[in-house]
DNA sequence: GCAATCACG
DNA sequence: ACGTACGTGATTGCT
């Protein structure tokens, strides 16, 4: 046989109430999961498929619902217990490299049907596996249906069905329209069961010719008047009962092929679950301790030997036994801090600025609380000592402080070696705290006289505008005011408003964009906000933050995003503007100090490079290697037009679809991005996953997984609860779902600019260049170096950005140099 | 202190 | 039927 295609709830509900219940030592129910495997095996080595395909419900509504709001209705869902089971046994398919199916809108027989459709078309045999009898209407020539029944199951042919029912397959969506189907709430004619069905359909052949000559037919009158009385009744059962053949999966058959089985997290997983059996079905090996084991206070001692270094009120402490704390002075700093013991640090990055001046370096940092509570709960926001120990079940009292400091390093220390962080924990996040201070030590030049008179500019005109707006509106308001301006606009001038707020009308860009033709003053509005902006938050919010030096010296938070990503505050020096073209101006004042130059490094399209390398996607990863452009790529995958006939337009399009599947998209906005109906925009999406079907893949993979494990991770491990993902609140959980599918590709981005700004400062130390990392904006790392020095930063910024990590596909930095941060760009 | 708005990747 | 892309920070108005 070629192609096996499993109805994944209905095999796995013959499996839960064919076997008693059993459960891992944790409690995980795994007798469903064990019974569908059981029969999944037995399946390939009855069938010896070459391609396998494993379809499911999802519990959205279905097309059929939207035709009949009754359908399924009253239907109770699965038990608990079975539901729980569900995720794990679509994991180990996708674990074992078969394709997983559900579709939202359709149940898991239309997939059936689609795929039906799909193997004859390709002249293939195909056996469909399911427990119910819905899907006989499929069978052909070459398709079959394997019923699962309690004692042995029977394969279904053409032949077998006109033995059993005296019809052709098709035939039985005839049947089912006259007597319906209590299970799914199709009504059907009522009154008329089985019996009278079959026997009227093989006297009819169809419904259609049943009704011809429903008036002439030899019937008994009680048949013939329901049959007239409910004619609508049958025709929409025949609807809602026909298996729909069009679902939008793939239709190549090759995407169904089995192929890249990850066995080291199937065996952990199967491990964890403890089915064994199914271990050794796969020929693979449980994974040995395994074990959770909750750490405990007296785990305490199995930590190493540390030193512990905490600061109150810009003084060092440190200790090696809780009742010996000394305070750092100038004449110990050196000896302790770059002592070769290891050390557990409160909060490192702090350190570092305190003794930033002293010519004091630490070395053997092994542990920080503060990172590590962050690592291991990228969600809290408070890390203060007082929190950090309740959170973690210690006793904290400020007398017996330092007591509490190493009972809270030895329990995060376990759970940081139970949880996988160690490695980003010491390879990345320890040595970039250093990396930041010294950053922020040196801050950016900013040219004050050009921002003040740039600022004057601006004020002259937002002057101007401002007459220009009372002028057309007929009085004077404040502007800057939501609620006044949503008065004068839409309660005054009576345009026409479009969306609210909570407090009022909106007004924000995307309104006044819309209002931009239907009023001369909207145009003005809109450039009010747009200079008021540009002279509030950046002209005098950034003069008010320039030292004494003549330099911007932000604070680099290392413990602040959700996704691994830092940010920046006071000033915040990652959002200066650059989109438009007067915005971009404020560029040009973020100078090089005298006689040296900005070298800028910024990487190309790092999170759609990261997307294709996890996900391993072929044709994603050919338009890198090729050196292609990605967007025009990726215009011409979807709308199936040759590269060299790509408009502007169609890659700007293109280019949204790639930003939106970063984000996990929906049509509807994305419609709303490129300006498109939602249908146009959900082709677009469509057909991307469909080009890109090992995008496809491992977003369907990474929700499966956040949904079993609770979290995602990035490629070094960097974890993230998302505890959205269980909500039962629909959009908290498409909101989780999103955030799944981001946070791997954003995270691993992070990741991976963090190891190049640790190998660029320590390459640029070792070089002996003038040269230091000021500035770092999330893609781009900024190096501000000696006029000498510049062509070598320049290259020594390239090659450490380029080669900060070795994916399966090149990652290219474009390095420009210039006087100021316009001239970069 | 929150809501609305808008700046960035 | 309903809401609608991920991650941030700063400013302003207003309760």
């Amino acid at each position: 046989m070629n192609l096996l295609v499993i109805d994944g709830n209905s095999i796995a509900n013959r499996a839960y109430y064919g076997i008693r219940p059993l459960s891992n030592k944790k409690g995980v129910f795994t007798h469903a999961i064990m019974g569908f495997f059981n029969i999944y095996f037995k399946l390939v080595k009855q069938f010896e498929p070459e391609y396998i395909a494993v379809a499911f419900d999802l519990r959205a509504p279905t097309f059929r619902t939207a035709k009949y709001a009754e359908y399924k209705a009253g239907r109770k869902g699965m038990p608990e217990d079975l539901a729980m089971q569900m995720p794990y046994i679509k994991e180990i398919l996708k674990l074992m490299g078969v394709s997983v199916l559900e579709k939202e809108g359709f149940e898991a027989d239309d997939i059936l049907g689609t795929l039906a459709r799909v193997s004859e078309e390709n002249g293939k045999t195909c056996v469909l596996a399911t427990g119910d009898r819905d899907s006989f209407q499929l069978i052909t020539d070459k398709v079959f249906v394997n019923l699962a029944k309690t004692s042995e199951d029977i394969l279904y042919t053409p032949e077998k069905i006109r033995e059993t029912y005296g019809l052709e397959p098709v035939q039985m969506i005839e049947v089912k329209a006259l007597m319906g189907d209590p299970s799914d709430n199709i009504p059907g004619v009522p009154g008329i069961g089985e019996k009278t069905a079959l026997s009227l359909i093989q006297k009819y052949e169809s419904i259609d010719n049943l009704y011809n000559n429903v008036h002439s037919a030899k019937l008994t009158d009680s048949v013939r008047k329901k049959l007239i009385d409910n004619k609508d009744l049958c025709y929409i059962s025949r609807e809602l009962g026909t298996i729909c053949k069009e679902v939008p999966i793939s239709n190549s058959i090759n995407d169904y092929l089995i192929s890249g089985a990850d066995n080291d997290k199937l065996s952990a997983l199967l491990t964890e679950l403890e089915v064994f059996s199914l271990l050794k079905k796969l020929d693979l090996s449980a994974v040995k301790n395994t074990e959770v084991i909750e750490p405990t206070l007296s785990e305490m001692q199995l930590i190493p030997e540390f030193v512990f270094i905490f600061e109150q009120s810009e003084k060092i402490f440190f200790f090696k036994t809780e009742n010996d704390i000394t305070e750092l002075n100038d004449d110990n700093y050196n000896e302790i801090l770059s002592s070769d013991e290891e050390k557990c640090i409160f909060d490192v990055k702090s350190i570092w600025n305190t003794i930033y001046n002293k010519g004091v370096e630490i070395k053997n940092i092994a542990f920080d609380i503060v990172l590590a509570s962050y690592l291991l709960d990228v969600n809290r926001s408070v890390f203060t000592i007082e929190k950090l120990c309740s959170d973690n079940g210690i006793d904290y009292n400020e007398e017996s402080a330092a007591v509490s400091l190493k009972q809270l390093c030895g329990v995060l220390y376990s759970k940081i070696n139970k949880e996988n962080l160690a490695s980003v924990l010491t390879n990345i996040e320890i040595p970039l705290s250093e990396v930041l201070v010294s950053m922020e030590h040196e801050g950016i030049c900013l040219n004050a006289d050009g921002v003040r008179s740039f600022g004057a500019e601006l004020e002259a005109d937002i002057n101007r505008l401002e007459n220009n707006i009372y002028e057309l509106a007929e009085c004077q308001f404040n502007i800057a005011s939501p609620k006044q301006l949503g008065e004068v606009l839409f309660d005054k001038l009576c345009l026409p408003y479009s969306k609210k707020t909570k407090t009022g009308y909106s007004t924000n860009a995307e309104v006044l964009d819309f209002l931009m033709d239907k009023h001369e003053i909207i145009p003005l509005i809109s450039e009010y906000r747009t200079l008021t902006k540009l002279n509030s938050t950046y002209v005098s919010g950034l003069l008010k933050l320039v030292a004494s030096d003549g330099r911007l010296h932000t604070t680099f938070r290392q413990t602040e995003t959700r996704t691994g990503r830092i940010s920046s505050v006071e000033p915040n020096i990652q959002n200066i503007p650059v989109r438009t073209k007067r915005g971009r101006i404020m560029r040009s004042f973020f100078t090089a100090g005298n006689g040296k130059k900005l070298v800028d490094g910024d990487y190309s399209q790092i999170e759609l490079r990261v997307l294709a390398h996890i996900s391993n996607d072929e044709i994603m990863k050919n338009a890198f290697i090729n050196g292609d452009d990605i967007h025009t790529i990726t215009a011409s995958q979807v709308l199936g037009v040759p590269v060299e006939n790509i408009t502007a337009e169609m890659r700007s399009s293109a280019k949204a679809v790639n930003f939106g599947i970063v984000y996990g998209i929906g049509a509807f906005s994305l419609s709303k991005d490129i300006g498109v109906s939602v249908a146009e925009a959900d082709i677009y999406i469509k057909n991307y996953l469909k080009k890109y079907s090992s995008v496809d893949k491992y977003m369907q993979k990474t929700i499966t997984e956040a949904k079993i494990n609770g979290y995602v991770t990035t490629m070094f491990d960097r974890k993230r609860y998302i505890p959205e993902i269980k909500a039962v609140n629909k959009n908290i959980e498409a909101l989780g779902k999103r955030m799944a599918m981001n946070t791997p590709i954003q995270g691993t981005a992070a990741d991976i600019i963090k190891l190049a700004m640790i190998e660029v400062y320590n390459e640029l130390k070792k070089s002996g260049l003038n040269a230091r990392l000021i500035l770092q904006v999330h893609d781009e790392l900024i190096v501000e170096a000696d006029e000498k020095d510049t062509l070598a930063a320049q290259e020594l910024l390239k090659r450490s950005m380029e080669n900060a990590v070795k994916l399966s596909i090149p990652l290219t930095a474009d390095v420009k140099s210039g006087d100021n941060w316009f001239e970069t760009h």
